[in-house]
DNA sequence: GGTCCGTCATAGTTATTACCTATGGCCGCA
DNA sequence: TGCGGCCATAGGTAATAACTATGACGGACC
């Protein structure tokens, strides 16, 4: 199947008959008339009725109509895309990210870019999980980044990174040398973010597959304050290990593996398939990629690349 | 740009390499060769660099393969749904409808297809609009009415009727012989579904366009309530015209028209482009409009069909 | 460092496909 | 019943795409 072909099979929609057409297309009445068969054919089914004045569209012909132009509608995006690619990558790009990524990676993409594509303005937005799939979906943003939380219909994901999740405890304990497995938290004070956290969703979906009830004592949406109630004794927290690299004061919390391999929490780079896609955007993925490649090969993140 | 390129170029892509996507696709090297060269004319760039040890993908191709997918996934829905109308209509249609409409049209629809399409079995769901969009969405339904209340992202539409809106004021009082405009209704006591209904959202937007502050007494969702509470001279209200038809009892309800044109509110048939569509889903669509015509010429329901 | 091997690109030829002109059949209309 | 507009078919020709053979390039191996 031609995109001239469907153009031409619009165009004898559009004018209700093949002659017409034709003279529009510039060619011959024979040779669409042909065409026309020839994608009947190839569909499988009638697409007009012929009449003696002209061709009106069957049933068949209308659904393929609407199918016809999401079909030219996405070569040319297809197009267009790869166009932008030819221009030097400049322009501004909003991209948004959770607080917690934007703090480790913000300003060292900033640099990057600055470097690498000057022309690239950036203006990282920080925001949480469920306001960025929104700007998403509403094409508010270019880029995002979201955690794996599960299939988003209408948006484009590639892998970044995955996060070790792990658990936070007051002090140096007996634990801190091992590992621990999330059964073993049951009945113990944990400290999470609320139920539209990102974070918490991974607590839960984990929880609920390894088959054990948490006991969550407090919900607080801020993991700073989440990482001092547990210094102070409060409870104990499942955190992204990098969110701890810093408040990791000796003898104040004391971090523990997951067993069996961890608990890891990926999260993409999202966009939608729907949005043009600029070089600058695309110049952003692959610095964003180099930033964290970068800072986990420093050893500044301990995460890992692969998909979960 | 023909399908065969592309799936040429997907291949290539996979195998990384001319030769070997050209022997798997049973075509000598240098047509694929040559043809992946009128492809990358066409698109504008190069889609591949060519090493010694076969081709990568630069980042146009990267970008372009993703477009090549949807594009061909795009096509082949596109056949799949037309030959779906080359067998008899028939399964099971899931229908979605807000409690209003089906009240209306449910019993003959059920009829016409027992009739026209004996096969295609309906199961209409009454719900409400933003149910219905949800479900919609989810791919949980097949088909859908839902009030025109803006553009919906990833939903095909197509109209059906409009619905006029009328006063419904307690008694036969002075203005029923006349119009009303909605200006006059400021400061009367208004009584209309809560924010999330449908009908709600439409008199917000007439009203916000008139610039008009309605006086809203009552928040009832159910609109024979409406009615009733009308009678009891409660308030007045705000409804289609079908769904007063019954209650019109002499002396306790009157029903006036709006200025200008009347208030209309559009509704149409949604269904997810993503989704496939059967046969006997097309088959629901046009036994839908013949019952709505048939109504509306029959005068049990003042709709028009045409587009508000 | 030279040779070999595999890769992709180009050239020239052949086969296929698509287009054009001419014409026939069909239907509605006068 | 003849006319005019429409689409389909037929046959010749032009354009396009396929094939075989060969060249150019780069990495691998001795």
């Amino acid at each position: 199947m031609d995109t001239q072909h469907l153009k031409a099979f619009l165009k004898i929609a559009e004018t209700g008959s093949i002659s017409r057409a034709a003279e529009s297309l510039g060619i011959a009445q024979p040779s669409l008339s042909q065409q026309l068969l020839r994608l009947e054919d190839e569909v499988g089914i009638r697409l007009f009725d012929r009449t003696a004045r002209g061709v009106t569209l069957t049933e068949a012909g209308k659904i393929f109509l609407e199918r016809a132009h999401q079909i030219l509608q996405a070569t040319e995006l297809a197009i267009a895309d790869a166009q932008h690619l030819r221009e030097e990558a400049r322009g501004q790009v909003v991209f948004a990210m959770p607080p917690s990524i934007a703090r480790l990676i913000g300003a060292a993409l900033v640099e990057a870019l600055a470097e690498k594509a000057p022309r690239v303005k950036v203006r990282i937005v920080e925001a949480f999980h469920g306001t960025i799939r929104g700007w998403l979906e509403a094409e508010k943003i270019d880029l995002g980044i979201l955690y794996d939380l599960g299939p988003l219909r209408h948006l484009a994901a590639r892998h970044l990174a995955s996060d070790e999740l792990v658990l936070i405890t007051p002090r140096a304990s007996e634990e801190h040398r091992g590992e621990v497995s999330l059964a073993e938290l049951a009945g113990r004070p944990l400290i999470a973010p609320g139920p539209q956290h990102g974070l918490r969703q991974v607590i839960d979906r984990e929880a609920a597959r390894a088959g054990v009830a948490l006991d969550i004592v407090q919900e607080i949406d801020a993991l700073d304050t989440i990482t001092e109630l547990v210094a102070r004794g409060q409870g104990i927290a499942i955190l992204p290990h990098c969110s701890v690299m810093d408040p990791v004061r000796p003898g104040a919390l004391s971090v523990t593996h997951f067993a069996s391999g961890g608990l890891w929490r990926g999260f993409s780079l999202m966009r939608n398939p729907s949005h043009v896609l600029t070089h600058a955007s695309v110049q952003m993925e692959s610095q964003t990629r180099a930033v964290i490649a970068s800072l986990v090969a420093e050893g500044g993140w301990p995460a890992r690349l692969q998909e979960a």
